[in-house]
DNA sequence: TTCCTTAGTTGCTCAGGCACACTTAGTAAG
DNA sequence: CTTACTAAGTGTGCCTGAGCAACTAAGGAA
């Protein structure tokens, strides 16, 4: 079913027969994590070490690194885990994005990522020292990248922004409270193009995503509607399909 | 970055420091093949081999197996390679699904599996003897699959569906040279539901994506034109959302 | 009291999907 | 030769939801 046995990474769990004595790929897991931080769209960022045999020194990176198989339960919880220690978020929004693997993207060897996204509220987040947010003008990002992180960052904006265009997504990026022109901000934001006041109300409320608190958000004119996130934290999809089941 | 080292699994690759010396999961690649076999949606599985210390002997699954990092130099072209091992099928539609990792889901360690699927056309393929198409009545097989292959499957018929809704991934499933009926067909059977005579038409026709070519499929009454998918094999999307950028 | 600003609503137009009925082009049977 | 049958393909009218723009509402500031 695989290869024989080259020479290292070598493997004989529960005293098995050989077949298992064949050179293992690393795995990682990254995360790429948004937030919308002074109004705009950013990601958020890691410096890699300096140490001996660190590949990309210094670069910055996708918070990420090996899978613990003593510590993590599964690939998910991996991910939870590099976004806790990095945000000290836990109960993000947190979706598989992809997984990335070849024989050359890192120096020590053939590699495979397990990539996640991760929408925060930015006020939610307490930044580890090595972190840093960084905006993503025009939708991408001026400085290059350790590893492959460059492409799976594209992936990412990519997949955010097709999705905002049908879903709900925006809506993790928000805090516990929001007023309903807060919420199209953060879409216009994350689309880079505006959208129209009241078809973006009607379709927003009509999804039964969001509920009014009993209070409003006061300021220099006239009051909004405050709102919050309701239960079901799954995301909405805008269903404009084919021939709608019923 | 991660934990420290145990027994197995290690690696001292390029002769740098000891960084690398810790347990590593396995890594699988598996890949869910649809096709449309006798009128219904079928998915392609093989039968776990039966020797000493292989996990779930004789059980069915989706062909798959350890990335081999002689051979593969990516994942899509592990998971192209398994395709073709077991349909001699080479130029599919091949999409990443998903992947699964976590300490118990295979008996022999922590492992995790890069999941693809798969469109071919039933006429091109040419099965491994150890292979079989089996049909998902009601959407789902009821056979128990090896592994976590059963949640595999299911959510590779969602995507499907779900992406049936809104794209023209049904093309791959036809052969060469197919009608427009032949076409709604296979939709319907996908999503198991009718779909309507000429708004099918109309969105299939206005989204470029097939021509006719010069010749007619005749039967007992009136002759239908036949189609081939344009060359730009791009799965189209049905366009629906907020606000059309122009 | 008037003006300014942003929140939120209303009504018109237009595009596209859908249901349904109709036309077309072939075979087969009387 | 004509009529019936079937499936391919077209046309018509309704309805939903988006875009657009004008309007009302509710505050603060001058």
């Amino acid at each position: 079913m695989a290869g024989e046995a080259l020479n290292k990474n070598l493997g004989k769990d529960h005293g098995k027969s050989g077949q298992l004595d064949f050179p293992r790929p690393l795995t990682t897991v990254d995360v790429v994590i948004f937030a919308i931080v002074n109004d705009s769209l950013q990601v958020l960022l890691v410096q890699r070490p300096a140490g001996e045999g660190e590949p990309f020194p210094l670069t910055w990176a996708l918070p990420g690194g090996f899978v613990d198989v003593a510590k993590d339960r599964d690939l998910a919880a991996c991910a939870a885990r590099k976004l806790r220690e990095k945000t000290g978020v836990t109960s993000p929004y947190l979706e598989q994005l992809g997984s990335w693997g070849s024989a050359t993207r890192d120096p020590r060897g053939w590699s495979a990522t397990h990539a996640y996204f991760a929408l925060i509220p930015d006020e939610a987040s307490e930044l580890a020292p090595d972190a840093r947010w960084f905006p993503l003008p025009g939708g991408r990002l001026k400085d290059k990248l350790a590893f492959d992180h460059g492409d799976i960052l594209a992936t990412a904006i990519q997949r955010l922004r097709n999705k905002v265009e049908y879903t709900s997504l925006p809506a993790y990026l928000m805090p516990a409270e929001f007023t309903l022109p807060d919420l199209q901000r953060v879409y216009e934001i994350v689309l880079d193009r505006p959208l129209e006041k009241s078809a973006f109300r009607t379709r927003i409320l009509s999804a039964d995503m969001i509920e009014p608190v009993a209070k409003m958000r006061r300021g220099p004119n006239r009051p909004a509607q405050l709102y919050r996130l309701k239960k079901g934290r799954e995301p909405v999809y805008f269903v404009r399909t084919f021939n709608p089941p019923e």
